[in-house]
Parts: C-alpha cells; sequence; structure tokens
DNA sequence: AGATTGACTGCAT
DNA sequence: CATGCAGCCAATC
C-alpha cells in the first residue's frame, strides 16, 4: 500500500486521516507508518507546509502535550486550534488522551 | 563524506 | 519527579 509514496506522504496521509477533535502521538504515527521513527514524524510536521491540508496540530507527544519547538508561536497556536475542536486541556498543559486519543485509519 | 541536530520515546539512575 | 542515555532516520553544515 502506497509503498511507492516518500516517506513523508505516507506520514501526511495518516496525519489526514485523524478526525477532528481527536489526537494521536508522534510515536503512534510513526508505529503506523511503520519503518520511521518518532523523530522522523515531528519532522515531517515541521516540514508542512502553511496552509496544507494536513492536520499538523493534531499530533503531539506521548504525554498528551504539545512539544517544545523553536517558534513559541506554533505552540500557542497548536493548543488554540486543538482547544477549538473540542480538546480540553489541564493544568498541567496536558491534553486528555483517555477520551481524545486516536485509535487509528479504519478504527472509526 | 563525516559530524550535528531535531515538534520523540522508553528505560535506567 | 528530574536527569541521563540509547535508538532511529533525514536534513543541514
Amino acid at each position: 500500500m502506497s509503498e511507492s509514496h516518500p516517506l513523508y506522504q505516507r506520514i501526511y496521509a495518516l496525519v489526514r486521516q485523524i478526525p477532528p477533535g481527536k489526537v494521536a502521538t508522534y510515536g503512534q504515527i510513526a508505529r503506523l507508518v511503520g519503518g520511521c521513527t518518532p523523530r522522523m514524524v515531528g519532522y515531517a510536521m515541521a516540514a508542512v507546509p502553511n496552509g496544507s491540508d494536513v492536520p499538523w496540530q493534531r499530533v503531539i507527544n506521548s504525554r498528551g502535550g504539545i512539544s517544545p519547538r523553536a517558534n513559541p508561536f506554533g505552540e500557542l497556536a497548536q493548543r488554540a486550534l486543538l482547544e477549538a475542536e473540542g480538546i480540553r486541556f489541564d493544568e498541567n498543559g496536558r491534553a486528555d488522551l483517555e477520551t481524545c486519543a486516536w485509535l487509528g485509519p479504519d478504527l472509526i
């Protein structure tokens, strides 16, 4: 399936399948894509062009939080986007993975 | 062509 | 609970 697609395209395709109000972790995406590591997922997210249809904001770290990056604005923007989709953040800045965790591409 | 870094994760100390 | 180390692969210098 899509073996001829570049690794990035595969990651993007998977992230694109995350439904609104759900979130997935870097490790989960990496595992679903296969043959790639969480770092590559993060790198791929960073490489997503602005205006793309890839909901990069739905990809968070294993703690259910938003990882710090070079530009602090992106972190705040990501949290705002997720809150707009119904994701709730506690005082610790973590999303409720128990409720909002994405189960998989075909488990909807 | 070799070294460094990066939106990560898990286990060990 | 904080800190450290190893693994993984691509992009950049």
